[in-house]
DNA sequence: ATACAAAATGACCAACAAGTCACATCATAT
DNA sequence: ATATGATGTGACTTGTTGGTCATTTTGTAT
């Protein structure tokens, strides 16, 4: 947890360290992440950031509760018993992921780099648990489809979990490529990620379901 | 290109110094894989290491040239036309893929872990034209599916082929997952890092190719 | 035994990192 | 104006890295 003297900070300083912190750590390694690069871009003493959190990792973790936070208030309204069928419930967790990703670039960006991080040691473990959690969910989701007899019930459950795990997070990964998008450019600039206009979005996650549906619904 | 000193080691060296440094660059990204921790733990000066290599990428594409010529001369051979349909060959791929896995537990760990080093600034470009190297060969693959009446022609290819890759990448995670495995640990040991039984992985690489079945497949 | 080239060495360098801390500065209350 | 506690600072420590190079060791041909 940061300390308290960072929450006293006024909001524009806190937003500053914020948003140079997520760039930094969307763009390298945990490890590789410099702390000492960044407040030398920022103007700040190291030391201040020493006053803030207790050291990177607290800093890392505060980012990443930060971003999930603000990403749930786009989602967490929506609800699987308010859409007739799971795919357009699914699909509009993107309509607002790509809201979500329109208002808070860094943030989503952020986000989404995290889920490639399994390789520093250390957060191999806590990566690890996050991923676990996110089947688990995912899972629980396909149970409950299972059960009502949307979903074919011949697979593993973990065997669709997996499956849709994966497929949900190259989903941004498909978007950028299909709109020839430089993340990066785009991230310095502070725009947007995705580029494209709102409905070629929604028409790449379209395919995309298309596929998945075929795959999971019953035949 | 590593130096001529490198290839005139005796054999046992050579394995030696390949072996540590594929076990290193699986552990880190490129940029925090030790040059220094490696030659230490081979008990052989840093020095030596510039007689055989111009620089750290120079010995990182060594390592996977050399990884990848293994691999090829497991899947070589198979040719789409001796299979009468995409998936039996898709399938085989795999099934040649555990052995070069039980075979080569490091290569195969190796290659596995550079799908992940998108955010390592020093190769981050190459790693995105072997990317879209891969994703090319997908397009190809799927196209010739298609004209032969066997896919569906309804969806872009691009999105064909970024399903398809993707689930290909995270095909060997799923199997890791499915039999519980400590990779880190099989690694350390030299052990295959799959450790189920053959059929259990076979099983394993099925229910997966179930999915992609009814995704691809004509209705 | 001598000569010569090839290979191995490890101290050394410059650059960089995370984290610390004695001190300076600032804001507020009196 | 003074005192006090909270903030801000940046030189410093300790440790790491990739890469170099003068020197030594080794292997081989004569």
């Amino acid at each position: 947890m940061p300390r308290q003297t960072f929450f006293k900070l006024k909001e524009e300083k806190k937003e500053a360290i914020t948003q140079a912190f997520l760039f930094e750590f969307s763009h390298h390694s945990f490890e590789d992440a410099s702390i000492t690069a960044v407040v030398k871009k920022l103007r700040i003493a190291k030391g201040s950031i020493y006053q803030y959190f207790e050291d990177k990792l607290d800093l890392f973790l505060y980012l990443k509760e930060e971003s999930e936070q603000t990403k749930m208030q786009y989602i967490m309204h929506l609800n699987r018993e308010d859409y007739s069928d799971f795919w357009s419930y699914y699909r509009e967790l993107y309509v607002q992921g790509i809201k979500f990703d329109k208002e808070h670039p860094l943030k989503s960006r952020f986000l989404y780099h995290i889920n490639f991080l399994i390789s520093s040691p250390a957060i191999k473990e806590l990566a690890k648990s996050w991923k676990e959690k996110a089947l688990m969910m995912m899972q629980q989701m396909i149970q409950k489809e299972i059960e009502e007899g949307h979903f074919r019930k011949d697979l593993p459950l973990l065997s669709m979990a997996h499956f849709l795990y994966t497929i949900s997070i190259s989903m941004g990964e498909y978007m950028e490529r299909v709109h020839r998008v430089d993340v990066s450019e785009n991230l310095k600039a502070e725009l947007p990620l995705l580029q494209g206009t709102q409905e070629s979005l929604l028409k790449s996650i379209d395919d995309y379901i298309i596929l998945l549906k075929s795959s999971f619904n019953k035949p």
